[in-house]
DNA sequence: ATGAAAGCGCTAACAT
DNA sequence: ATGTTAGCGCTTTCAT
């Protein structure tokens, strides 16, 4: 159709500067030649708009400057977040994203991961993920892999940038008992496609220890998704005086059902997010939530992923303590 | 460091069958070869477990897969939940986004695009974009491109998803003036980028129509962005009645800084945004603005793009109009 | 209908 | 220090 581009070729470069290809490739990377040639070829290079394909470069084993990003469902607010912040961080290192949205579908992931793999990512960062499987091993020991949230047991990654869920959900838990509330709604987007999740797990540990009475809800992803759900919950006569929401995105759904259903927050019902959203102090009103610094979650991840792709064998590992932001949204029960 | 791959290659899959690595090539594609032979070779690839190497494709000359997107800035929610939409689009016909973020600078946005091009992604699907420049004319001619948001006047591109925000603009001024508001505040993030954007003009244009006066201020994307400039305009012992965001993320930084002064909203001023997101009728009070249906935007634009990529040569465009949702932010100035 | 051979642009052995 | 050669895995002439 269009015409394609004419890009300057090495051998173009070659000839430019009479010397062959390999010279050129091997003086562009600064090894082998005369630091006179290097700079030479740099120089013409820069005259000729050279620049090597990444793509044909991939196919020869080398690198593409492409991460692959994983995300379970970017139909939650937090990961946008997430992602934003990682593609952030990448461009800072110089490179790209190809994102990959499993759409809150954890079977997909692992699909998703190989066709990454396949169009050649230097590596990948994946973020909360389906329950662990064989196959992430095979993914992992293929290309550098760091994960977010949590970790893959058992599978080699080159690091993990771990969320410490049980402390986050016993501060949320623990907050509302000492508010006085006894039966808590937990609305958890993992409950059908990763049971043995940690902070599903940990709820029920903590639940029970400081005997607190917790109905564990199933629930999509989204506003949307938890909106129905919350009309439903809240409108039983023997409702819950609380409700925890394993993602902020679940609890702006649940405001929305409040709103419908004239129930004061948190006069009738108390509402709490988790994975704090920038949006989320300035609903009315503000949302108890429980924050990870997005920022540091990136950094850490790309840091981790930029020294296995530098060859840093070692696996890292970050341990991310979050903080409960108690706002307005909680209160003790009303009688 | 960790054991590349091993896929299985067409040379072995043509070993399988006993045929060449051409004919398995063909019968692959179903072409050249007899119905026998192809569905021979189909099996024999379910078998082995092959599928064509997209990198190796690529360099041949063929389609990757990939689709570049380019975003103005991902601090922007709305961009978020539009860069969600097509990835989600995307998926839906099997390709996969190579995601960039220009991250607010509109002079990265090419040079974006001529990386993603690199990579040798099958097609570029371009949002918020700065000013028009010639070098999208060389990109457009390379690889089949579509815009979404305001057109690139000039550029062959394959198709254009362009919003209507003359009567965005138009009809939320018009809002404004028949609630009583004579002085307005307009924040903008294109200001200094990108000055003679659609929507700053329209804004200049329809506001001496009606004799409304108005300040257009830059201002950053985010809602961080917009909060401290919004503090500073409001403190003023001679504010404006009303502040148009032309973002909703922007207004979510005014409803901030309105908590903050003790300004009641509309009482004290009303507030409007643009780009309606889903959390903006859930603000209290629920955010007056411009809706766009996001999920028909992503899907026009991926039709576009795939119609281009199976070879259809029609340039073609929409015209998305929006819907002003006028909610509880806004109101008749106080006296 | 199928096979042989060339080549996309690059890099890594192996010369020299 | 530089050149020559041989591929990476695929598709496409050009033969047969």
């Amino acid at each position: 159709m269009t015409g394609r581009r004419k890009r300057a070729t090495i051998r173009e470069l070659a000839a430019y500067t009479g010397l062959s290809a390999s010279a050129v490739s091997y003086a562009l990377r600064g090894i082998h030649v005369s630091a006179e040639t290097v700079e030479r070829v740099r120089r013409a290079a820069e005259e000729i708009g050279y620049e090597a394909d990444p793509i044909a470069r991939a196919l020869r084993g080398g690198a593409t400057g492409m991460v692959g990003l994983i995300v379970g469902s970017l139909a939650d607010f937090w990961n946008q977040e997430l992602v934003r912040a990682v593609m952030r961080e990448l461009r800072a290192r110089g490179l790209h994203a190809l994102v990959a949205d499993a759409d809150g579908e954890p079977g997909r992931e692992l699909e998703l991961a190989r066709r990454l793999v396949d169009h050649r990512v230097d590596g990948l960062i994946a973020s909360p993920v389906g329950p662990p499987g064989d196959d992430w091993g095979a993914i992992a020991g293929s290309v550098p892999m760091v994960t977010i949230g949590d970790a893959l047991a058992g599978v080699p990654t080159a690091g993990e940038v771990v969320f410490d869920t049980d402390s986050g959900v016993t501060a949320t838990l623990g907050h509302l008992h000492t508010l006085g509330h006894r039966r808590v709604a937990v609305l958890s987007w993992a409950l059908e496609t990763s049971p043995g999740r940690r902070a599903e797990v940990a709820v029920r540990r903590h639940a029970e220890a400081i005997g607190m009475e917790v109905m564990l809800v199933p629930c999509a992803y989204s506003l949307n998704g938890s909106r129905p759900l919350a009309l439903d919950l809240l409108a039983s006569a023997d409702r819950p005086s609380a409700v925890f929401c394993l993602s902020d995105s679940i609890a702006y759904g649940v405001y929305h059902a409040c709103a419908e259903l004239g129930l004061a927050i948190p006069a009738d019902v108390s509402v709490v997010g988790f994975d704090d959203h920038p949006i989320s102090r300035l609903l009315q009103p503000s949302l108890t939530s429980t924050a990870w610094d997005v920022e540091a979650v990136a950094r850490a991840a790309t840091g981790f992923l930029g020294d296995a792709l530098a060859g840093n064998a070692a696996r890292q590992r970050m341990v991310v303590v979050p903080t409960l932001l108690a706002r307005a949204s909680t209160a003790a029960p009303g009688v």
